[in-house]
DNA sequence: GTCTATATAGCGATAGAC
DNA sequence: GTCTATCGCTATATAGAC
């Protein structure tokens, strides 16, 4: 389909140069069609940029069906596989949402699309640990809200300070970052023997800290 | 200072417009000179974005002596301390770490000043965990990278999606984030009284959950 | 140092033949 | 639907008077 041939040139061309700095030449290069024809199928460059981020909006929620069907396993799996999951996708869409992210600083409407896209995806987390929490599995009080944020804002700063890195590196880092953010998450940084006070707890479980 | 002027100007520009989107028209304008005196004291337009982002370079770094003088006192509390700065500077050079995050997506010169500067406060961080866990203050086998990645991450994730809150909305809500966030990283979300596996352990010390 | 005037190129968008 | 040709404008950058 044509439209779907342009958008695709179009999204090639915003993520090498942004929105301003691709030109519309570009676009119809890449596409393999002429400028002309651009402008018969998308009214403006602008209209261009939308169809551009709206077309899979939703491509996070790909790995959120992991909370759907994560049922009664561990928090710990559960956590780890969306984290996977996660990285993965940003990695895949990497052009998208590089001009997503690119593009908020200074679009108001791609401000509020970046803004509802995270607070959908922080809002599903967040109520799954409400659930957990009711369960008894994590602890309560927890500030699920900020737990959530701050949890796919570790994997973010992650993407954001690697995305350039070759398939190879970016596997084997991007894995290994995870696991170990993950794990930090949910076990915190305090020793498991001692409470916050410093005062010993009677115990000498271990907790896995891989 | 003219340079000083023109900088400013410039910054003003990138930020409302990018890069790509801001002409030298709009910051001769807005420093009150003209174009041509522009160019009698930089060479081009990316010579303006350089100096705009290398300035200071080093904001972050304000925040970052919380960690030099931090010495003895609970990890709590410096946290706390560092996070609360580190939002008040990235809100108050939001113009800046807005036009450096949106250029980093396509600049590689950016993008690679971007790591740089995130690795270093990465890095401050860890090493200040890694004193703290020698010390016996944090569980041994802590992922100290990642630990401080992963925190920086959840403020940057908060400040991504909320910059452009009015300053009242920002001061409320983001120093409750902030006071969340730090209580999760630092405590991590299974309770106090029951170790990863379920397992129960023989104390009823209460950490203070806030 | 500062301004006016301008060169030159590329931009987004359109007209109209086929 | 697709192309060629081109419009009108603004962009970055420069020349040269003062």
């Amino acid at each position: 389909m044509r439209r779907e041939q342009i958008v695709e040139a179009a999204q090639a061309a915003f993520a090498e140069h942004g929105y301003a700095g691709a030109s519309t030449k570009d676009i119809a290069r890449r596409s393999g069609l002429t400028e002309g024809l651009l402008y018969h199928y998308y009214p403006s460059k602008a209209a261009l940029l939308r169809a551009v981020v709206t077309r899979k909006s939703s491509f996070v929620g790909d790995a959120l069906v992991t909370l759907d069907r994560s049922g009664a396993r561990p928090v710990a799996a559960v956590i780890l596989e969306l984290g996977l999951g996660l990285s993965r996708q940003l990695r895949s869409e990497k052009a998208l949402v590089g001009v997503l992210i690119g593009e908020a600083q200074t679009n108001l409407e791609l401000y509020e699309l970046h803004g509802a896209m995270t607070d959908e995806v922080v809002g599903r987390l967040a109520a799954e640990l409400d659930r957990r929490v009711a369960a008894g599995e994590l602890r309560p009080g927890l500030a699920s809200a900020a737990a959530a944020r701050g949890f796919f804002g570790g994997l973010m700063m992650f993407f954001m300070g690697h995305w350039r890195l070759d398939e190879a590196s970016w596997q084997q880092q991007s894995e290994s970052f995870v696991r170990a953010w993950v794990d930090t998450w949910l076990h915190g940084l305090y020793r498991p023997d001692v409470d916050a006070a410093g005062a010993p707890r009677k115990t000498t479980l271990k907790r896995s800290v891989r």
